[in-house]
DNA sequence: TTAACATATCATAATATCATGATATGAAAA
DNA sequence: TTTTCATATCATGATATTATGATATGTTAA
């Protein structure tokens, strides 16, 4: 709780070591802004739960309403919809409405990219 | 909590569309095992967080002892340690000892990959 | 050895997220 | 115009995750 605006010499952490110093500037100089952190965080976390990762999986197949989500994930309608409003809101599927049905897809080919690069990284 | 392991046709969900089931078996047939569900969204969690997504971007430009990483993000010693145990826990980051010093990297090159992904999607 | 330092672990209160029941909306069929 | 169906939203209890203080471990220097 105390010192939180001073710079990190707080407990005397690693003073010995100034010749890192210059490692500390390079990559402090190639960092993000914290805004583009946090909204970056966000996006991921989406990928975080086996729900929506399971919905992405089947998006990347082929574009599907959300009853045949309910269907094919074996899922109630309730906890289909939650997670697909969430996937909405952060940007990673679109969708469109065809008469009371409503036809989702993801939104491009990052997300696709994602979740393949990630499979392939536990499966080896 | 009724019917949990009957097929899904609980509320009449999309019965009209039977002409979807061919999609729906198509899907079926190309998803991973719940466990690599499982795993999957346990791996992408680990990015769905601040902290941790900022030791992952400095160490996708160099390698650095947790000091360093701390005096970058101007972070507590206790909060980086603890991130970086949950890094190591799920092979995103390995380390190696040197004298009383961890120099840590990321594990390989899916995780700057999906990072970089990731950073270009919210970018754009 | 003792001290200092770099790092790791444990415990915990505050906060966030999850699945789901209840309910609402809005479109097509009857 | 009432039903039915596909989907969306709201509210909530159960559970998970967070940052951090307190403390431990292990290494080097004095």
């Amino acid at each position: 709780m105390e010192n939180n605006n001073l710079e990190n010499n707080d407990e005397g952490v690693c003073e010995v070591f100034n010749s890192h110093e210059d490692a500390v500037e390079r990559v402090k100089g190639r960092m993000p802004s914290e805004e583009e952190y946090a909204e970056l965080s966000e996006f991921f976390k989406i990928f975080g739960n086996p729900t929506r990762l399971k919905i992405i999986s089947l998006l990347a197949v082929e574009d599907l309403c959300v009853c045949d989500i309910c269907d094919a994930l074996d899922l109630n309608q309730t906890t289909v919809s939650n997670q697909l409003r969430i996937l909405r809101a952060n940007n990673l599927v679109k969708y469109q409405k065809e008469g009371k049905m409503a036809r989702y897809s993801l939104t491009d080919l990052h997300i696709e990219m994602i979740y393949k690069v990630g499979l392939e990284h536990i499966l080896e």
